[in-house]
DNA sequence: TAGCAAAACTAACAGTTGTTAGTTATAATT
DNA sequence: AATTATAACTAACAACTGTTAGTTTTGCTA
């Protein structure tokens, strides 16, 4: 097997680059310089600057779809599976902070067929949010307000956390599971 | 005083390529090929692609702050000032959705003074968001949660709005702001 | 110590970037 | 009809982009 040592570490470097100005605004000689290397000296690791976005992204991708998976194939209550997704997202952004940026605000960027399977996964991802919310508001657990609204009120609050998590000194991720979950789902009046 | 039709269009018309690939991905010569000139003629109207950005993206930020402003000296409750900074981001979020992408995404490639009065800002703009909150929960009409995390739920959600107020057919306006006046406050459970 | 694979290097490519200088066309005003 | 400001144009710049080809260094294994 390929040694990937030297690989990851550059993918690793990216990640952090990009968190701060975006994919666009780095280049390969910025990256290499991070390294102490030459930018041609990265092609001896990876294939293009392209495929260093794709791992980034796709790699955290998986993460949510799979993590999607088996909340939704649980035997829980709508609110039980809402509260799921919140810790899902918490621990992913614990795991994966600088990779989220790129998720976020660089998936445009990817091309091809990379391009087209994180768009299905994430239209998948929301669906199957969406659907958990229908199925609470059928069942009166969920208040009946426009599902769409529900959705991307908890979605937005749960991707830009990894913003919120670095900037202001980091809480405890228990103490934030539970205060998100009850500011979520229960509001704060 | 100077004619001001021809920059505004430039304006636009970056803002609109800027919501779809950001500040970076979009040259000066994209710019004027969408509007049928040349790169050059492009600065008979603007000084640098910098003053673009710069543009866009004050012009949206002195209207959160004009509007924060004018909530936090009124005399109202905590909970009611929240539902005027919520119908404010709505509101605003109807008028300069394309802006609102650049300043979301794009404001770190602002430079100089423009950088740091982006930020101040934005930090006021959040101490002022924090301090209502801090006062709703001394004065028991907010649950005693972490402020961080209220603060950042609400914040999020709605700072996220340009993105799913045009991916979804939009929602009618009041409905929107009695929906996420509801979701954000009430909770949905 | 010789051989070899891994990973660095130098040099260069073709294309793109923001921007300037100098010039011409357009259209309104005198 | 002549003047003038506005806004377009062409051409070019220096710097930077991702990437490649070919070469040298590095450090492990035989």
């Amino acid at each position: 097997m390929k040694q990937k040592n030297r690989r990851d570490e550059i993918i690793e470097v990216a990640s952090s680059l990009f968190y701060d100005k975006g994919f666009n605004a780095i280049s390969m000689r910025d990256i290499a310089a991070a390294m102490d290397i030459k930018a041609a000296s990265l092609y001896n690791h990876i294939k293009s600057k392209q495929e260093i976005l794709a791992e980034i992204i796709l790699e955290v991708a998986k993460e949510f779809t799979a993590g999607m998976e088996s909340v939704v194939v649980a035997n829980s209550s709508a609110i039980e599976k809402i509260e799921k997704v919140i810790e899902l997202h918490i621990d992913i952004t614990v795991n994966y902070s600088e990779a989220l940026a790129a998720l976020n605000n660089d998936w445009m960027h990817l091309e091809g067929e990379d391009l087209k399977s994180f768009i299905k996964m994430r239209d998948d991802y929301e669906e199957n949010f969406r659907d958990i919310i229908k199925q609470g508001i059928a069942a009166n657990e969920i208040k009946p307000n426009h599902p769409e609204v529900i959705l991307f009120s908890i979605l937005s609050s749960l991707r830009t956390l990894y913003i919120w998590n670095q900037k202001r000194g980091k809480i405890d991720v228990n103490i934030l599971k539970k205060d998100m979950v009850s500011v979520l789902i229960n509001g704060i009046a």
